[in-house]
Order: C-alpha cells, then sequence, then structure tokens
DNA sequence: CTAGTTTTTTAGAATCATTATAAACTGCAA
DNA sequence: TTGCAGTTTATAATGATTCTAAAAAACTAG
C-alpha cells in the first residue's frame, strides 16, 4: 500500500470491502510521505482534524485491527497503557524516545545483524525485535 | 535480593518499610532456585495458594510497583494487555514463547552484541532489548 | 512502654483502553 | 432491485490498573 495507490483495490484484494470510513483511514495513514507511528488516540484525533465524516470509535480499532491482521500494519508494545502501530511493514527496528513518548524507525541495516546462540528445543524463531531507548541528553 | 537473604534489612534500606505483606510476597519472588516471570495476576494466584494470609489486590500492585521503583524488578513489554515483570534485573534479553505465553531469560552473552549504527541528535541511548519470540516447530 | 506521627493496607469505586453487542446500514452479486 | 453477508454505530461490558479515604500497622521520641 505505497503512497497514492488505488486503496479501494488494495483493500478488495485482501477481502475488506472498500468501505467509505476504511478508505478514508487509509488515506490518512498511508498517503504520506514518511512512515507513521500512532495510537489509537493519535488516529482519532488526527481523524476529527482531517477527514470530513464523523468514524465511530469502534470502527478506528476494527479498522486498525484488520489491517493489522491483512498485514498493513504492524503493532509495536512500548509499554503497557497504549498500542503503538507502524505503517511501516517491513522488518525493520525502533527507537523509543522516552522525552516525547515517540516511536523513530531504525532500519534493518541500522542495526548489525543479531546471532542468538541460545535456541529452544522444539521451538521456532518468529521474529526477533530490538528497541533502543532513548533519553534527552 | 538473593536467595534466602534477609528481607527485612533488604527493604528497610532502601527506605521501604518491611511490613507483613512485602515480606511475605518479597519471599514467594525471591526464595527460589531460578528467576521468576510473572503477571499480577501470576502472583495474585501464588500468594492464595501459598501464603497463609489474604494480601489485597491494592497491597499487590502497590508493592510491585515500590519493587520496580527501587529496581529490584524490571517490567518487560509483551503486549498490551498486561505487564511482565522480571525477578532477574540484570541486563539481559527475552524469548517470548507466544504458544505458551511465557517469557524465557537470554543471558546478555546469548546474544551477540548488538550495534547500532544510527544515533540520534542530542539523546543518548538508555537501554537496547532484543525481544525474540518463538512458537511450536 | 506509650502517645503521636507517618506510612501502609484495604475494600471498593473510578478510570481508561479496548472489545462485545445488537440494531441499522451498505456494498455488491445475482 | 433485491437480498444478504459484511460493516458501522452507539452504547454497554470488560479487564487491568489506579485512586480514595478510612482503618491498621510501623516507627519515633519521650
Amino acid at each position: 500500500m505505497a503512497k497514492n495507490c488505488n486503496f479501494i483495490e488494495k483493500l478488495r484484494e485482501t477481502g475488506l470491502r472498500p468501505t467509505r470510513q476504511r478508505v478514508k483511514i487509509c488515506k490518512l495513514l498511508y498517503n504520506r510521505e514518511t512512515t507513521f507511528h500512532f495510537t489509537i488516540n493519535d488516529l482519532v484525533k488526527k481523524i476529527s482534524e482531517e477527514v470530513d465524516e464523523k468514524i465511530s470509535l469502534a470502527t478506528v480499532y476494527n479498522t486498525v485491527h484488520a489491517l493489522k491482521t491483512k498485514g498493513y500494519l504492524k503493532e509495536i508494545s512500548i509499554n503497557t497503557d497504549r498500542s503503538y502501530f507502524d505503517t511501516n511493514i517491513s522488518h525493520h527496528h525502533h527507537f523509543f524516545d522516552k522525552s516525547t513518548e515517540e516511536l523513530i524507525d531504525l532500519s534493518d541495516e541500522d542495526v548489525e545483524k543479531i546471532q542468538i546462540k541460545k535456541s529452544l528445543l522444539g521451538k521456532k524463531i518468529s521474529s526477533v525485535e530490538v528497541l533502543v531507548k532513548v533519553e534527552n541528553e
């Protein structure tokens, strides 16, 4: 789902009906230069500012969840009180700025390859994620 | 706070009054062979099984929070719906078994040193944590 | 030891993010 | 255009966590 693409087709391809609400949310999320890191609250605020139609809170949750399930969004766990989502779905890591509570992408190449020397019997690795917390100097 | 130590002294040293409830919780958490990974819910269950006195939920939360603040517990963010805590406060990483929802320690030596090639102006790194999610093969 | 002060515990209420519900609505295929 | 499965919606429910205010316990000084 790159910039300016046809969200209607994209949604349809993955079996999500391109409803008014979904298309509007997708435009907000993906029609932008850079990746977008957000909490549900951020997104709701953005909708109320930039969308000409009220979208109910439940729909925002439903849509974000559907996009996540279809692989269009990544969920990042920073702390317990709320979920962060990331429109960048490529494999990458994150900085989390404790001062501003913002997430910043760390591309895969920004982190030296991670070697895990231990393995667990009967288990396979499904993901390796690095979270680098930063604060003001 | 190693195995079998005197919790009364330990607590007092950090300015926490060694109340009955705190001492009992500390015994549960630290009087064991291996490190303990738990959610509040796990701990409450353990208390009801192994402690001869009811400890109110608010006290469990208060105590865990106080121990965390004093550096006796580490909080690990895996997902949004609940907090995990770890009695191992040394620098280390984690496996998270998606099948059992269990945390497993990965010692610092089990992970090849992590090099972050990018830095943020005016920010310093306060922690680098690796979370390796695993699932059944 | 004891009175007085401070901290802690407690049950229950409050909060906040998220999920469930069930009725109304909509996209779409026939 | 019609019918129905998929969606949206307002609102209620949930569940983890935090708050509150009163009672209890721990400490301190005399």
